[in-house]
DNA sequence: AACAATGTTCAGTC
DNA sequence: GGACTGAACATTGT
């Protein structure tokens, strides 16, 4: 589920609904998920602090603690969300395709959790299991930010080299939160074949798959989430794509399935 | 039952 | 060492 936008969701409700709650217990059993911690590292590092304040880049977050504690890192995989937990059993949540038409209050696949004195919570629920909890997580080896990526630094990072463009724009060392379904939006938009190596672009194309990235994720955060871009109506078999009617074409680019319009994205 | 899934990482190759 | 590719990871839904 989770590309930029809906990571920026759950930091927005961690930012609004965790902070500054004493942690009285902390659930890091989940070895895989809280790897390469032993259980009860996480536990005993955060027992007694508060979190304070949210952060995020690309599909990262973590969280600053009080008193000199570590920082959390917070990933959310393939499939997690953040559920924010109130004394009262309300809930601030994250949002979430996979649950979408599930009842509220379903936890089955909570993978990390910690408590806070109030008797509030914050959950990582995470079907898939592929989300991630560590402390001290290494940020810095992460690309600029695609929501606020200037022009420059997206020239850059698309300046040299023979990967094709979608496997770059996935690349979060070079940009930082674009995932499968905005790759394909981006490159839609800008009309630009998925597979042409990235030294071949020119100068325009960069900057039309610059204002695209830029756009698709202001989009898709105020609208909430990649399941509202436009090109999901027909980035699907027998899809059509609505600025010439043609079929859309699918095939494995970048690693990942990978549709595009063959008349006016051609190679 | 086989396969794909909105993500990351690691081993292998050039 | 750097760039790049494909498989692996854990689990669920179709």
């Amino acid at each position: 589920m989770p590309e930029l936008p809906e990571v920026e969701t759950a930091r927005s409700v961690i930012q609004r609904g965790g902070l500054k709650r004493r942690i009285v217990e902390v659930d890091d059993s989940d070895s895989w998920v809280c790897r390469p911690h032993p259980p009860g590292e996480i536990r005993a590092a955060l027992l007694g602090r508060e979190l304070t304040e949210a952060h995020r880049r690309g599909k990262s977050m973590w969280c600053e603690t009080s008193g000199g504690g570590p920082v959390l890192g917070l990933h959310l995989g393939m499939s997690g969300k953040i559920v924010i937990a109130a004394a009262d059993g309300t809930e601030l949540d994250g949002g979430d395709y996979w649950d979408r038409g599930r009842a509220t209050g379903d936890h089955r696949y909570t993978r990390f959790a910690v408590s806070f004195a109030d008797g509030g919570a914050l959950l990582l629920v995470d079907p898939r299991r592929l989300g991630r909890v560590r402390l001290d997580p290494p940020v810095d080896v992460l690309g600029p930010d695609a929501a606020t990526v200037t022009r420059g630094k997206f020239r850059a990072a698309l300046s040299a080299g023979t990967a094709p463009v979608k496997a770059r724009l996935l690349d979060q060392h070079s940009i930082a939160g674009v995932g499968n379904l905005l790759a394909d939006q981006i490159l839609w938009q800008s009309r630009i074949y998925p597979g042409r190596p990235v030294r071949e672009l020119t100068g325009p194309e960069v900057d039309r798959l610059h204002r695209a990235t830029r756009n698709a994720v202001a989009a898709a955060t105020a609208a909430g989430g990649v399941h509202t871009l436009k090109i999901m109506k027909f980035r699907k078999p027998g899809g059509l794509c609505p600025r010439d009617g043609v079929p859309m074409v699918h095939a494995t680019i970048g690693g990942r399935t990978t549709y595009w319009c063959p008349r006016d994205q051609s190679a």
